[in-house]
DNA sequence: TAAAATAGTACAATCGATTGCGCACTTTTT
DNA sequence: AAAAAGTGCGCAATCGATTGTACTATTTTA
């Protein structure tokens, strides 16, 4: 079979008799081109089954119609549901998304950024890994003049675009909540404080234990992974300490289904003896017995929120910098976990 | 703050005296330069913090160091791994991953590949949508020399190279198990027969079945939409005929899902009343109660092994018809939800 | 009616890297 | 010592689209 050459703006050109600028023109809607010229120009480009290199273009103008995206890991419910929103807003413009996983590795992530500038990304979307604390590689982008928008993670005192949940109030819904169920002695197992999200859940779980006159010593506040083996390490924890807990309010879903997993295991009755609220809302939270409450990110949302941020700086020429930082509403989801008095 | 320019071979070049071919074959290591000028050439490239354009390169040797990945969706589990296990192995080998979602669309299907064709991609590594019966868009790819392999979903007759597991054997194992446990009317749940994933699932079930003696009447076979909803129909039909099922195995852990928790409402224990088995390790399966036996289907491995076959083929410069069908054994992972003599 | 404005195209340079060909010089062969 | 082979590098064309400038009609204005 041979192989189907491409058609180019040439050969179009060289069927109608015109020169390629005209033909580029004509497919770019310049006024400068006569309404009949553009037509013609129009017909003969499909009827060649014209596609645009847009290398070409891309090399000529500098910018390549793509986006890169840089999250932790792919494979994880939150920024596979993130990253399906940007590709279906992102999709309908034109561009395209690049895909890099850091594994929360910071030296990925410098490696990421590099690729991703040596491909010519028009803007860069990115959840920082959990080593990262300083943003000297990020300033690369910002020198070559290539957007950079955070998610969910973002670094201490970062000004520029960025869109993330309202951390702090997701974790003031979810205690205030167990507090309505009666429950008082709430440990929080927290995440590293110099990730953003983790830091701001533990200071949503304090407001709303001080507004509720509960007094939090250090020793509730269990620093774990956010892991199952975390969560059940810091269920231990906390059931060797004279005063126990009555509830658990864990910055994330493996975490607290460590937790449910190993108060089950001695025998502890759930809500009842325990309860027990997440964050992150899992899909396998609906499916445990008890169902747990957690905190859903908006992750889809936050994504189309991300790259229509993107859209409209670029439209608007501003800089990231300028551009807001959006909070979404972060939905509380109360289940059996947690749901004492029915 | 001034954009700081991306240095290119002719910055290199004027530096020192030579031309930018020199310094272009220089950094390919090129036998024909000397090793005192690679030396040098090297030296000032990293010296002026160059890299290189790729859409420049791209451009001349008509091929992008990208793959197109087209995936009915991005935030399934299943699918999500793969794409981590692909985007490992190619980034190390320099190849970028281009992602675009079909949510089950022959439409999008076709978008897609025309916008991976307009990306020139070096290959598109795809799992076809539910609606794709006919191959007629993927002609396209073939004609323009763009090599195409198939992963997990492989469209009916194909030479192609492509990496699926064996489904065949991994139902063929659940209901064997399912077997040895003592159940005898075991029903299935399938999807629809013109995938080929699904087809050969139900041919698993039958080859166990007919192995065991049993004969397998059309009525056992239900054909459900693999969602929670589908499970719950699955299993009220069952239950209304005469002959009760004892067991079920699903082509998917949702509609698994759906049979158990229907099941428990209605007073049935599992596995003592009734086993279950599912398809896909969803990661929700582990914790249910009882959790559930399902099939894991390898994605990442999957990932990567067609992203090495990709590799592989490009090196060999051999046709991706050439390349071999891979087809990885699935692994039986037994859990609560169908095992009965302990 | 001559000058000026406008419309519609074409020319040619450009983006940055790649590559076939050829030139000059050195080394080896006969 | 002349011919052949080998080494190291530069020239210039090329990939396909974009865009500033120039050019030729045609139309408008003074």
């Amino acid at each position: 079979m041979a192989k189907k050459q491409h058609s180019t703006i040439h050969d179009i050109a060289r069927e109608l008799n015109v020169s390629a600028s005209t033909v580029s023109r004509a497919l770019q809607d310049n006024p400068r081109i006569s309404e009949s010229t553009r037509m013609a120009v129009r017909r003969m480009a499909d009827q060649l089954n014209y596609q645009p290199n847009v290398m070409a273009s891309a090399l000529r103008r500098g910018s390549s119609k793509t986006v890169g995206v840089i999250v932790p890991r792919i494979n994880r419910n939150f920024f596979s549901n993130v990253i399906g929103g940007m590709e279906e807003l992102l999709a309908t413009s034109g561009y395209h998304l690049m895909i890099c996983q850091t594994h929360e590795k910071l030296e990925n992530e410098v490696v990421a950024i590099q690729t991703l500038i040596n491909a010519r990304v028009d803007a860069v979307l990115l959840s920082i890994s959990m080593e990262t604390r300083h943003n000297n590689h990020l300033k690369l982008l910002t020198e070559r003049g290539i957007r950079l928008f955070y998610f969910d993670r973002v670094p201490a005192g970062t000004v520029s675009g960025s869109v993330v949940v309202d951390d702090h109030l997701g974790a003031y819904l979810s205690v205030k909540h167990l507090l309505e169920q009666g429950y008082r002695k709430i440990f929080h197992v927290s995440g590293m404080d110099h990730i953003n999200i983790y830091k701001s859940r533990k200071e949503g779980y304090l407001q709303a234990m001080h507004e509720a006159g509960i007094d939090v010593p250090q020793s509730w506040i269990l620093s774990e992974p956010l892991l199952l083996e975390g969560g059940e390490s810091a269920f231990h924890t906390g059931m060797k300490m004279k005063k126990k807990p009555d509830a658990f309010f864990c910055s994330g879903d493996y975490a607290a289904l460590g937790i449910l997993q190993a108060a089950k295991r001695v025998g502890l009755s759930i809500p009842g003896d325990l309860g027990i609220s997440g964050f992150a809302n899992e899909p396998f939270t609906a499916f445990l017995e008890p169902s747990l409450t957690t905190v859903d990110q908006r992750g889809e949302m936050m994504g189309q929120t991300v790259a229509e941020m993107f859209l409209r700086c670029e439209k608007e020429e501003s800089k990231a910098g300028a551009c807001k930082q959006v909070v979404l509403k972060p939905e509380l989801i109360i289940r059996n976990s947690s749901l004492l008095n029915r």
